[in-house]
DNA sequence: ACATAATGGTTTCAATTCGCAACTGATTGG
DNA sequence: CCAATCAGTTGCGAATTGAAACCATTATGT
């Protein structure tokens, strides 16, 4: 039952190993959007039916997807757990990367807005010091290494 | 010659289409930690050499990544594309995700520091107002949708 | 200079995964 | 009761993956 990662110590592989793939994360997508019930999630992404079985009992499995009774009665449905709603920022970044750079200047899009309509502000890396950071400013620290 | 997008009008999905698969992510990762010829993208990520020819090709066709002249000479190298780069965010929200939640307790893993070796703080979504933003406070607005 | 190794792929082939459509069996809804 | 919807499962051909072998160029060591 031990997981077999494509690089145990990095969490950015490991991550990937659980959700780095498009039907998982447009899952993740429309579950924090509202998609509750198979069928949604299937309307939503359009993803193949027995695709969307495995991809929800992977997330399932990895903790990010629980299956509940529904409100209304005896159907189940598929909610997030606090480890699939803290993917939120993962999700926000790549909307806002996809927005500068996935679309052809004046093509329109969906956009994420808050309670009041307001868009969301895009999410930028700072240091402790609030400085912004990026590739050039940052390195990864291997472990064992000080 | 037209892309054929899973979702066209979500920049989620277009962002997956482009860079939503394992490999392609890892190897984003790798660029942005200093690799630059195929031979140190393989090594660094273990990718079957096959599928490493067709992922660099992918990214560089997306845009992401630049293939160049290298400085010492006559061989060529892989370089990220500012909006290659610009994935940072997206790479380190990953990051973040996966330490808090593919680890067990204890377990070691590799850390994000920045000039000064200093762990790179936890990125947070908030609005204008500076509140923090979760699933529960924003929501999608769809094109044609006011 | 010459042998040896490393680089940057391509090719081959088996195994896995994907996508589509049809089918099943429960569960509402009227 | 009948029809529609839900939540999958099954079967199958097509596409993708992964491992290994092969190959033509560069470097490197002596």
């Amino acid at each position: 039952m031990e997981r077999d990662w494509t690089d145990p110590e990095c969490p950015v592989a490991r991550a990937l190993d659980l959700v780095g793939d498009r039907w998982s994360l447009l899952v993740v997508r429309d579950a924090m959007d509202g998609a509750r019930s198979f069928t949604e999630f299937q309307r939503r992404t359009g993803v193949a039916r027995n695709i969307l079985t495995d991809r929800l009992r992977r997330l399932t499995a990895a903790g990010l997807l629980a299956q509940r009774t529904a409100p209304s009665g005896r159907r189940q449905e598929y909610v997030l757990t606090d480890a699939g709603r803290d993917l939120f920022p993962v999700i926000l970044t790549l909307r806002q990367w996809g927005e500068r750079h996935a679309f052809a200047p004046g093509e329109s899009h969906s956009t994420l807005v808050d309670q009041h309509g307001v868009p969301v502000p895009e999410l930028t890396p700072t240091g402790a010091d609030g400085a912004r950071l990026d590739t050039a400013t940052t390195r990864v620290r291997k472990v064992g290494t000080d």
